[in-house]
DNA sequence: TTGTATGCGTTATCAA
DNA sequence: TTGATAACGCATACAA
């Protein structure tokens, strides 16, 4: 054999810098098989425990595995099997931006946790050009992942075409009541169940639910839930009263005071959401109210920031990385058995009362005259 | 040809269920050779740009694809041409450890979008287990990755081992002086200078310099940046003081109010981080000392935090994403040509002049006599 | 129980 | 300009 005309130590001090180390090279099945002095079947037989063979010799076989360090090449695996044991993730509108809400960062703790202790490799996949122009991302068409897995919301569109994918989709923290495709979410309709239940409980009849106008399936979930709720508990429209003629906090306020002073006040605010619940908190104390003794109010979701109110909020906790991790389940039963039916499931939720609700007191508007 | 021996409505009918719609087909290049009734080559020729052929054909057989929607499978082209063009990313201690520090997350959005711009794919390697056990990841091992970035701290030993990966590593916010690492992380050192010039240039003579006595390159960095920016700004060891002799804001208290009593009391102080500048904020309110009237304060990283402090801080500003991207092009750069020597790379900071620093006044412990 | 041979889908070499 | 073919590394059906 030769050597190299220059030693790499020269040449690095008459380059006046430091080289790359080499890399050590990939060993293949084939020159394993060779160094074990068998055929490569066996070897790989010996590796993924199909075949037959002593269990002596197949310890054997594995043992000199690791001690070579031989490691199946995963892109001829790949071909050879036709999957990748890789779940895509495509984020709406973009990993950064729900990477910076705690609540997704937690989310794909389970998510990946889970997916992790089966082997299964996260693909972050940005499809933000694809998306934008209604088309399925890159590496799905390529058949770079076995499922993606949709965090965050999508719309009609968005998700008319990516059923067109050529592997299952998964959606994480929405759903779809038309669509036939796999789905985990909050149960924001028990969810709402709870919070009515627990403030009728306390006496209040007089209930107003606060949700954006927008096309999310949580927010209309939780519509949903309260007005099944208010059916439940026997409480008329009067009563239990959805207000949802805003997009944004900003147009809230307004409406907010408008119906605060109105003879059917309500004796407790539920949001549709804990952002929310602390603008609404804000609210209230600019307009003179205190919570809970003028008012009772509730959040959804157990943001961090909701427990750091004054007064402490009571709110409807999601358990974030259940989320995560449930959903990464119904992700493997769907990758081991493809024809299974859809499944559509929701994360049960937890009501959690801190200082925020108490019974309705008599009304207050007769110190606002 | 035979059809299908159930209907899958009726059959769904039956099982009360919905079955999942059937994936649409991938489309192998052979098949859309057959279709466009020519060889296989011609059609990886043309959709690749390689060989000499007409544009006319070149773009008859592209809108073919785009029509027929054809992709090359990933699998096989990973296998012949030896390369994912995917980057593995290895976080430490876990990815939802870093995400859960808005820094990274905006590290990670630069990085991000820039190498999607030149088509490459994000792999969240979850090396955990494998970490803890000083051992390369799998993925890494198998090939998955064509170079593997290595955000937030990692310890020699760690380091030592990763070194031996069959791909290049890359370390993203830390560094090495001894591993042959390609790294790009914040010039701690130049930023030192910035601050150190510009509290000597308000004429303070007397700085105290505040680090985590830990085993980590960007804290070392600055310590060091410090200790050369005494030398340039001519201040003894008895003016430029540091303080390292605690690992945790706790055990830093009682040093700090040692030290802020004492005969050569700092006129300023210098944080090693925001975290910890807000901490000593805190800390010189509780102590009854007006910043910056008595004393002044200087962070680093500009963490938003900081701008919200009363007084809003002095700080030295980090690009995340611009450390991303830039770390990005790195990456790209030792893709392009292996043997290219070992580029350690220092990202510009720039200091950013809140409130919280003035001019040194009169001793203020007179008034605590 | 072990080995031989085939094909997964692609790109690149080389001959036509 | 185009096409036949080998090779990438692996898993598996089947032969021995």
């Amino acid at each position: 054999m030769i050597g190299p005309i220059f030693k790499k130590d020269s040449m690095e001090r008459s380059l006046g810098l430091k080289l790359p180390p080499s890399m050590p090279l990939r060993i293949t099945i084939k020159e394993f098989a060779r160094v074990a002095n068998c055929s490569i079947s066996t070897i790989s037989n010996a590796m993924n425990g199909t075949g037959r063979m002593s269990p002596a010799r197949r310890n054997e076989i594995r043992r000199l595995a690791s001690q070579i360090g031989f490691q199946p090449n995963i892109a001829g695996r790949n071909l050879r099997l036709q999957r990748t044991d890789t779940i895509g993730l495509l984020f709406n509108p973009s990993p950064s931006e729900l990477f910076k809400n705690i609540f997704y960062v937690e989310v794909m703790e389970g998510l990946e946790e889970t997916l992790y202790e089966k082997d299964y490799n996260l693909l972050l996949g940005s499809g933000r050009k694809e998306l934008a122009q209604g088309q399925i991302p890159k590496f799905v068409l390529k058949g770079g992942v076995d499922l993606l897995v949709l965090v965050g919301p999508f719309d009609d569109s968005q998700l008319e075409v990516l059923q067109q994918s050529p592997c299952p989709i998964f959606l994480l923290d929405s759903s779809h009541d038309e669509f036939p495709i796999d789905s985990l979410t909050t149960d924001g309709h028990g969810g709402l169940m709870q919070a009515v239940g627990y403030l009728t409980e306390l006496g209040h009849r007089q209930i107003a639910f606060l949700a954006y106008d927008l096309p999310n399936y949580n927010i209309n979930l939780r519509i949903k839930g309260f007005q099944a709720a208010a059916r439940r508990f026997g409480l008329s429209d009067q009563q239990a009263v959805l207000i949802h003629n805003f997009q944004t906090n900003d147009e809230l306020f307004p409406i907010l005071q408008r119906c605060l002073f109105a003879d059917q006040r309500p004796t407790a605010i539920i949001c549709v959401n804990d952002t929310q619940a602390v603008f609404v908190n804000n609210a209230l104390k600019k307009l003179g109210l205190n919570v809970p003794r003028d008012i009772s109010l509730i959040g959804f979701d157990d943001d961090f920031v909701v427990s750091q109110q004054e007064p402490p909020l009571t709110t409807v906790r999601i358990e974030r990385k259940g989320l995560g991790s449930e959903g990464a389940k119904m992700i493997l039963k769907r990758l081991k058995t493809p024809d299974l039916p859809i499944q559509k499931a929701f994360q049960p939720v937890t009501l959690v009362v801190r200082e925020s609700t108490a019974p309705p007191s008599l009304d207050f508007t007769k110190r606002h005259q």
